[in-house]
DNA sequence: TCTGGGGTCCTAGGACCC
DNA sequence: TCTGGGGTCCTAGGACCC
């Protein structure tokens, strides 16, 4: 297969960089966005927090100990959608080899767009200087013939960095690193390599295959291949989200019912909501629960039709949630929309059942009943716009 | 120090169809 | 009637990432 040059380019410190484009008085200050609430977690800290110890994921209380000049901002994240969709468009006026791989970062293949340039990190430079001149955003920027090492390489260097990666250096730059700063291995997985004698990427190539294939399964041979510079998985042009799901943790556990049910609306007028901007509907309704005791659960239920109203899920989601009424407290919930479609495709579908028919007694309490949860949308809508 | 929210992908078993 | 294999969909749970 020919050559190929990806570039991984990454947002630094992303939620918090937005911040200081929209409040210049923050710039230099230690910065972290959460929501700034009792029981809050750092979402993101700027570089200047980073500086004192604070991280992200870190207690919002922790991280105040730490640094008495603290300032904390609420998240926004139609502020961060925005920039995310400008910082998309100005790579796409690259090259339109672009995938999204989360909020704030892409690879972009700039295989044939190099070639134009008399020394080809400068096009990382002057893709680093146009985001900072036109969203003030810095980024930086992994350059590597394929996703795994640009991915690998971007995270080298921070804020602001251009980092190559190639093959050849994979032994010096690739193999001394921690088996847990290898992208796709995480906390559970480390240990369990750690006990095998995996201790760094490079010791991927130090144990038996087999012993491999018991702990990473299907993916071993993939993540062998990764350790030696070896990703044949293509960049993917972004489609359409997949799913469309909303959670709320409690901080006190729900024991009533109706307060519970209030609850579960709000989020699924918010699942609706943003469904519906995107003119998207989905066949399956999942509802996840985790009760006082920290058990944990999902369920989900696959429809004949597709949708995106609030009645049919919340219909479904409670019907779903009846199988643990009773079992105690609820700290947390989530309703999830999945298997989405694009709703003009799907009208056809639609039509062929909406057939009309005479009022049964059946109907009308039917009908009462949803006038009743139309009144607790309403109620929900309310408690929305109060938070 | 076990705390948040929005996602994706994988696995494995069961049902069903051919 | 039993036996076999392949494919797809559904469901639950787990791991991971940002």
């Amino acid at each position: 297969m020919a050559v190929r040059v990806i570039f991984h380019i990454d947002i630094n410190a992303f939620f918090a960089s937005a911040h200081l484009i929209d409040n210049p008085n923050l710039i230099g200050k230690p910065v972290v966005v959460c929501r700034d609430v009792t029981g809050s977690v750092v979402t993101t800290a700027s570089y200047e927090a980073r500086s004192y110890g604070i991280q992200s994921a870190m207690p919002l209380s922790h991280a105040k100990r730490l640094c008495d000049d603290l300032r904390v901002v609420e998240l926004d994240f139609n502020l961060y959608q925005e920039l995310s969709s400008e910082f998309v468009s100005i790579i796409e006026s690259y090259s339109p080899i672009v995938e999204q791989a989360s909020i704030d970062e892409v690879y972009v293949d700039v295989t044939d767009l190099i070639m134009t340039y008399e020394k080809p990190l400068d096009l990382a430079v002057d893709i680093q200087k146009q985001v900072l001149e036109q969203l003030k955003l810095p980024i930086s920027i992994g350059v590597a013939p394929n996703k795994f090492l640009a991915k690998m390489a971007s995270d080298m260097k921070k804020p602001m960095g251009i980092t190559v990666l190639r093959i050849r250096e994979v032994q010096d730059k690739l193999w001394p690193l921690p088996i847990s700063e290898m992208h796709g291995i995480g906390k559970k997985t480390v240990p369990r390599l750690k006990e095998i004698g995996v201790h760094t990427i490079g010791d991927l190539n130090n144990v038996s295959y087999d012993l491999l294939l018991s702990i990473l399964g299907n993916r071993a041979k993939s993540f062998v291949d990764k350790a030696n510079g070896i990703d044949p998985t293509p960049i993917v042009l972004d489609g359409l989200a997949k799913s469309i799901g909303q959670s709320k943790t409690f901080l006190n556990p729900i024991y009533d019912l109706e307060e519970l049910k209030e609850k579960i609306m709000v989020e699924i007028l918010e699942v609706e909501r943003r469904a519906k901007i995107r003119d998207l509907m989905g066949k399956t309704i999942q509802f996840g629960i985790r009760m006082d005791n920290m058990e944990s659960a999902a369920r989900s239920i696959t429809l004949d039709n597709f949708t995106n109203d609030r009645e049919i899920i919340l219909e479904n989601v409670m019907s779903l949630y009846s199988e643990f009424e009773g079992e105690g407290g609820v700290t947390f919930i989530s309703i999830t929309l999945s298997g989405l479609r694009p709703s003009d495709e799907v009208v056809e579908q639609i039509d062929l059942f909406s057939v009309d028919k005479d009022l049964s007694t059946d109907d009308v309490i039917q009908e009462l009943n949803n006038e009743l949860n139309n009144n607790l949308f309403f109620k929900a809508s309310k408690l929305m716009d109060g938070e």
